[in-house]
DNA sequence: TCATCTCACACGTTTGAAAGGG
DNA sequence: ACCCTTTCAAACGTGTGAGATG
């Protein structure tokens, strides 16, 4: 199993620089240090008082990307209660799920969804009488995590032409999840959010990115249903819980009934004996009745006859069941009943997101590239391969550029430059840190340092990736680059607190860092003089580096991702040889930083286990391995454990989730096996020195390091920076449904099934 | 004692492989 | 040998309720 860990956080691609920093907006007020994001959350007025976002604000020229809720009425009627969503330790499944249509893409362009869900207040909830009161402050806020479509990334023709359920995202209130569900606390009001974010493929995200908030989508989670009208709803409308309908074989009645039984019939152990009247009743409308799927819809008045195929029957059946039920006007317990809101242009920050599925495709597009020296050309081809069966129209030719897509239309100036420039790929976004020109006008190259084999796109290269680059177009040539000054520029964290849900300020589209996924951020426990939102995530060229082991070393710069698989974060067994043999990625390249052969080999390495999670043959770190790294400020965030000294000038709080960021491995801190040639060591004013490290520090599962309360026990030697609020990287993990390496070529896990929808493929398909 | 959480359970749904037929 | 349909077992999703936990 290929489990890829990357730090501190995706950037989804320079889109997030011009969100930072190509829109105009006032000087942000000065303001305390590193709100986090329940803090945040907490400053944030209470959704009761919250003002409708106003209509989204459209880029001139730009084409409205527009999402439409497609099971709203059922949200509706569950929002007029209080949702409800049962969270478990193994996670469960939201209903209703988020189904929504999509409009306004450019077909010729790939995007991936994401679904994230982020607190809507600072408050912890109890259902008291017949309604929910807060109870108190809320719980520190928990990894951020993102839910990425299976479908991702796909064409918008593909998005276009169906609509697009998220309902294999599951919720869980186990904080060491490690199977890459969204962790939420219980008894908690949360927010779901969708996002669509250009990408030229997994490993590649830029562009523009839309982001869409469904007030009626608005839950309370918990461990155990508390208000019956929602278990009552839930049965209704949830085909699973069919068997908790009056007329199942699990309703009260029958269960009862059963109990009893075994009181006095322990012999009949399933309750199921042939004079059963709940079977028999079932046989008896079953039987005349074939063409039905569901008699129960049939009770509640709805008339499946001259309905059409149902492609998804859960879905379909969402809507379906809507019809009959009456409408819930006591919303005395419900959170409230708004018109249904989007809110476009709220970006998304995957700083410390946790990827959360579809890493069979990141695989499959990895093992791709991994064949291809060049890159993400095979890749690339792969997928148009796949996809030809069904798309041949966008697979034929290049995309042409489109005045349909906010990303083609976006006027000339900075958004536009970046743009034309702005997808990071696989080999031509080494790190570059040097500082945009302003703050608010100019594009901020990625990438910093020394000459990079591959260049940094900058803004208005026009052999920079977009979009509309040709799929299967080959990397820009190689350009120089100017020096790094890293991190020059004015934090965009220095904004104001922003509510998750608050509309953007009228006319202009929402800052990142608004975003409250921009803030979850550990409280400082040093002076600083200036805020920032958590630590830049990993942008796609990082992304793409480390999962392109074929890429020799003149074609791509170093980048090790963090040998961090733990178990706490990664249940997946350990792998066998065969397995590994089978992986056609050399070891070094696959995920660990140059540590020699023999700690290389996975093959060798045994199972970790928590309490074994030391790195004990960690080498100690050399002042030029140190400074061959490529490290940005928000990097080194991760870092909590190893930078004891209080005058180190701590990156994570310099960093940008805007910037992209190209990461070692963090608490390891072991250099590149080498360097690109002609590429000198990488001087990084903001990492550390030898002496500031901890090279004997236990490394430990980020989570553990920098979750409060965890990590206590195994709490690394030195001052910790963060006084409560974690630091949380980004992790990408194998999609759980995963069990295999994960060597499927593109044509296995872009399957087309007889009615069109794609189905991601794991050992075993989950249901629908 | 209470609120909350965990787990096993039974039932229904979905899926993919196997079996069978054309 | 190939394709299609049907069958079946397994995995999964669901709410319930008893028991555990703090």
């Amino acid at each position: 199993m290929l489990s890829i860990e990357r730090y501190p956080g995706l950037a989804p691609g320079p889109q997030r620089l011009a969100d930072c920093y190509y829109r105009e907006r006032e000087a942000p007020p000065p303001q305390g240090l590193f709100p986090t994001s329940c803090d945040m959350a907490a400053r944030a007025p209470p959704p009761r008082s919250q003002a409708p976002p106003p209509v989204p604000t459209e880029t001139a020229g730009e084409e409205q990307v527009k999402m439409e809720l497609e099971n709203a009425s059922l949200w509706k009627q569950f929002s007029a209660v209080g949702t409800e969503m049962i969270i478990t330790k193994k996670g469960r499944r939201m209903f209703p799920g988020l189904s929504v249509k999509l409009s306004g893409l450019n077909p010729a362009l790939r995007y991936i969804l994401l679904l994230d869900v982020v607190p809507l207040d600072g408050a912890r909830y109890r259902f008291q009488g017949d309604a929910w009161a807060t109870v108190g402050e809320a719980e520190a806020r928990l990894p951020d995590r993102v839910f990425i479509h299976p479908d991702s990334p796909a064409t918008g023709a593909h998005w276009l032409s169906r609509s697009v359920a998220f309902h294999r995202a599951k919720l869980t209130n186990h904080t060491l999840d490690s199977q890459g569900h969204i962790i939420l606390h219980s008894l908690h009001r949360y927010q779901p959010r969708l996002h669509i974010m250009e990408a030229r493929d997994m490993l590649r995200w830029g562009g523009a990115q839309h982001s869409f908030t469904f007030p009626e989508t608005q839950f309370l989670t918990v461990t155990a249903y508390q208000n019956p009208r929602i278990t009552e709803l839930k049965i209704r409308s949830n085909p699973f819980a069919k068997g908790f309908r009056e007329d199942g074989r699990n309703c009260k009645k029958q269960r009862d009934a059963r109990q009893k039984r075994k009181m006095t019939e322990p012999l009949d152990l399933d309750g199921s004996e042939p004079g059963d009247p709940s079977r028999d009743l079932q046989g008896l409308v079953l039987a005349p009745l074939p063409q039905l799927q569901d008699p129960s819809r049939d009770l509640q008045g709805l008339v499946l006859a001259p309905l059409p195929q149902l492609q998804d029957p859960s879905r379909d059946l969402q809507g379906l069941v809507l019809a009959p039920l009456p409408q819930l006007q006591d919303s005395s317990c419900g959170f409230r009943d708004e018109d249904p809101v989007q809110v476009p242009e709220q970006h998304l920050d995957l700083g410390h997101a946790f990827i959360t599925s579809h890493i069979d495709h990141m695989a499959a597009s990895l093992a791709n590239e991994m064949q291809d020296t060049a890159g993400s050309h095979v890749s690339d081809q792969m997928i148009d391969r796949s996809e030809t069966s069904y798309e041949p129209e966008f697979m034929s030719a290049p995309p042409p550029p489109s005045s349909s897509s906010s990303y083609t239309s976006l006027p000339d100036g900075p958004d536009a430059a970046l743009s034309a420039g702005g997808y990071p790929c696989l080999l031509s976004s080494y790190p570059d840190l040097t500082p945009p020109p302003s703050a608010t006008s100019s594009p901020l190259p990625l990438l910093p340092t020394s000459p990079p084999a591959y260049p940094a796109l900058t803004p208005g290269d026009p052999q920079g990736f977009s979009p509309h680059t040709p799929l299967d177009a080959p990397y820009p040539p190689t350009q120089d680059h100017a020096s790094p000054a890293v991190f020059s520029y004015p934090p965009h964290e220095a904004t104001p607190p922003h509510d998750p849900t608050a509309p953007p300020p009228s006319g202009a589209l929402v800052d990142a860092p608004s975003a409250p996924t921009a803030f979850p951020f550990p409280p400082l426990s040093q002076p600083q003089t200036t805020s920032y939102s958590p630590a830049p995530p990993l942008n796609q060229s990082q992304l793409s580096l480390a999962s392109t082991p074929t890429l020799n070393q003149t074609q791509a710069p170093p980048f090790f991702p963090a040998p961090t698989l733990n178990q706490s974060q990664f249940s997946y067994p350990p792998l066998n040889q065969s397995q590994l043999s089978s992986f056609p990625l050399n070891q070094p390249q696959l995920a660990y930083p140059p540590l020699n052969q023999s700690q290389l080999s996975l093959a060798q390495a045994p199972p970790l286990n928590q309490s074994q999670f030391t790195y004990p043959s960690a080498p100690p770190l050399n002042q030029s391995q140190l400074s061959s790294f490529p490290l940005n400020q928000s990097q080194l965030s991760s870092f909590t454990h190893s930078f004891p000294s209080p005058s180190f000038n701590h990156p994570s709080f310099q960093g940008n989730s805007c910037f992209s960021s190209h990461l070692p491995p963090p608490s390891l801190g072991f250099p590149p096996s080498s360097h690109l040639p002609g590429q000198g060591p990488t001087p990084s004013p903001f990492f550390p020195s030898p002496a500031d490290l901890h090279p004997g520090a236990p490394y430990l599962p980020d989570m553990m390091l920098h979750h409060p309360g965890l990590s206590s026990s195994v709490a690394p030697p030195g001052p910790a920076l963060y006084s409560s609020f974690p630091s949380y990287p980004l992790r990408l993990c194998p999609d759980p449904r995963s069990s295999s390496m994960p060597v499927l070529p593109l044509r296995h896990v872009y399957r087309q099934p007889p009615q069109g929808s794609y189905r991601d493929v794991g050992p075993r398909g989950a249901p629908y």
